[in-house]
DNA sequence: GCCGCCTTCTGTAGCGATAAAGATGCAGAC
DNA sequence: GTCTGCATCTTTATCGCTACAGAAGGCGGC
């Protein structure tokens, strides 16, 4: 059977085809009863209703929103941060009645899945910068929520301070006396387990170097760096975020001669596997190591986790109201962070052997 | 600045308009050349690539597809249940590169939030009435992964049997000599507190009868009505399905001077919301009540909570195989479903009180 | 030299709807 | 009697792209 459209309709009734358009669309143009008669002929003809992308053609309109996560999409679930803030989001888009694309954004081809998708506006969990790019080239608003390259995106943002926060948590170490730490950071896209990054590296990311978008949260670790700039630090990579990666990086870091007395992780989820691996060890987190995440997700503050916390479901609901009004302003906004300090942060302890440097 | 369109493109560069079209779409289709050079020129012009709204009414896909909840949208990120369901079938898109709409679905028009989604089908955590009928009246293929009503619904769907489901779990209550049991059902609509449903209302459900949708879970719950036909059953409404839904619950059903043996709940998150209520009441879950659930989600297993285990991922995963080939035969599936008796289920006290009928 | 066939490109004709502006008719004002 | 104003409906002109059918040219086969 072939597909019912407006001018079926509008021939049936004996009516024009914009009268059957406002019918649905604008009720107000036209008399109560012709609507009704237009109305009910339409769903007796098996019309389900204006057409989504011939409305979208016309109207420029879609009434759905993008979302853009650094990390495979079907992760956005299983992670914490990305669940509140996607709960945020969700609600501020279902007040208005929008709804929610989360977008598929194969690395090969990230630019192509933006063309394609039927959205009024893109925000970022992240700052991926080929899909942003690529929405505001089609003239979409744009929201990224972290500063994953060093420099600042075209776009609108909700971050923290990022960098702040990574001195916040390097001058907290040293008041506790801490003088050999190692530092364990995320990449998504490590395909290989953890590794130490060597000295050019890590004077690399020192200066601030993007390394081609494969270390993220650069502002955190910049922070870090310079906070950390005269201590012994070394530098580790896990695989993507999650507790297994930071688990599986602790080998590397606590089996050694030279074990640090503090570690920090750019993510909780990392901080947590982390400190999985310390208890099957024997090794008590806080009086034998001590631990720092990124986040404050839920799991952190009954894990004792000293952390970063940062207003998540703030970022969501900021980021949804920027996109759903663009020319609200200021569309650059960076919201307070705050370290909070744990049980799985404690001073060195004493009587350890004398640090050797 | 005017949109750039192909129009433009093939006017300088001198071709027609489709030879632009299949520079972006049918590379077999021109020579090498002409291709890199139309690309070039669009490139400069600043051409962000083919319309997306425009493609879809012209060709009838979008590669995108829809999820509808039961539950508030933004709830989607918060229940287990949802999460893993949500993991498998944005994985499956991913792979075949298409995009997942959640679509929200306000009770006062579900139709028109279907009607102007720009998507090729819709999937169902739940059997959303109104939702999946309009897609299906668009001509799109649908899927839904529950039964919340009394009869088949007319698309495609991936379940358990949950009648068989609800008897199995009456047939354990039983063989471990319960007699004295209630039933909590989740009711997302429910406004007020939780509370205790008459006579009339039980006698309705157990005839099957559909409440309007108020009720879900109907098929788990006839399974059990039927089941327990020949014991003391007593059912409570709780509001939505959330942990604290079961606790607030818990009162009405427990501090009372009959309290039941057993309570059954219809999702895991009620029944450990309800077992946190027995711990405050110094009750030992098993020993003093036995609790059961449904959905065996993670968290139920570390509660030693006797539940319903389902393929919750393989749901998914063939709901998003069904809409992205509506060819694929059967499109009604019924997957395994498995008691798992944990802790949370115990014989009934032998000294008790005898039971009064 | 004629034919068929492939490669490469073009022209036409919408997809189904909506924005914007125009026509119609009738009520009341002056 | 004419004019203004409003409610109601119609006309026109696309929105940007792609399906489909063909045209132009080259090239080998017999």
């Amino acid at each position: 059977m072939p597909r019912v459209t407006m001018r079926d309709i509008a021939e049936v009734v004996g009516v024009s085809v914009m009268t059957v358009s406002n019918a649905f669309n604008r009720p107000d143009q036209l008399s109560p009863g012709l609507r009704q008669r237009i109305l009910d002929r339409a769903t007796k003809m098996g019309y389900s209703g204006p057409d989504a992308a011939a409305r979208h053609l016309r109207s420029g309109r879609t009434n759905s929103y993008g979302v853009v996560f650094s990390e495979k999409l079907s992760y956005a679930f299983s992670d914490p941060f990305a669940s509140v803030w996607l709960t945020a989001f969700t609600q501020v888009m279902e007040q208005h009645h929008a709804s929610v694309l989360l977008l598929s954004v194969p690395a090969s081809d990230a630019a192509a899945a933006v063309r394609d998708a039927s959205i009024d506006g893109l925000a970022g969990l992240c700052q991926d910068v080929v899909a942003t790019r690529q929405a505001r080239d089609r003239g979409l608003p744009t929201v990224v929520c972290s500063f994953d390259e060093d420099r600042e995106p075209p776009g609108g943002y909700v971050i923290i301070d990022d960098y702040e926060a990574g001195m916040d948590v390097a001058a907290h170490l040293k008041r506790l006396g801490h003088k050999r730490i190692s530092l364990l950071v995320e990449d998504a896209q490590l395909a290989g387990g953890p590794a130490q990054v060597s000295e050019t590296d890590l004077r690399a990311l020192r200066g601030g170097a993007r390394r081609a978008g494969r270390v993220e949260r650069v502002q955190r670790i910049s922070g870090l760096l310079d906070g950390l700039a005269d201590v012994s630090l070394k530098l580790f990579v896990a695989g993507p975020n999650s507790r297994a990666s930071g688990r599986r990086a602790a080998a590397e870091i606590l089996d050694t001669s030279q074990r640090p007395t503090a570690v920090i992780c750019t993510s909780d989820i990392l901080a947590l596997g982390f400190a999985d691996a310390c208890a099957e060890r024997g090794l008590a987190v806080g009086a034998d190591v001590s631990v720092v995440g990124f986040d404050d997700i839920p799991e952190a503050a009954q894990a004792g986790l000293t952390t970063i916390h940062q207003p998540v479901a703030d970022k969501g609901r900021l980021a949804a109201e920027l996109l759903l009004d663009p020319d609200r302003e200021p569309r650059r906004i960076v919201l307070p962070h705050r370290l909070v300090v744990r049980s799985s942060t404690q001073p060195v302890p004493q009587p350890a052997r004398p640090i050797t440097d």
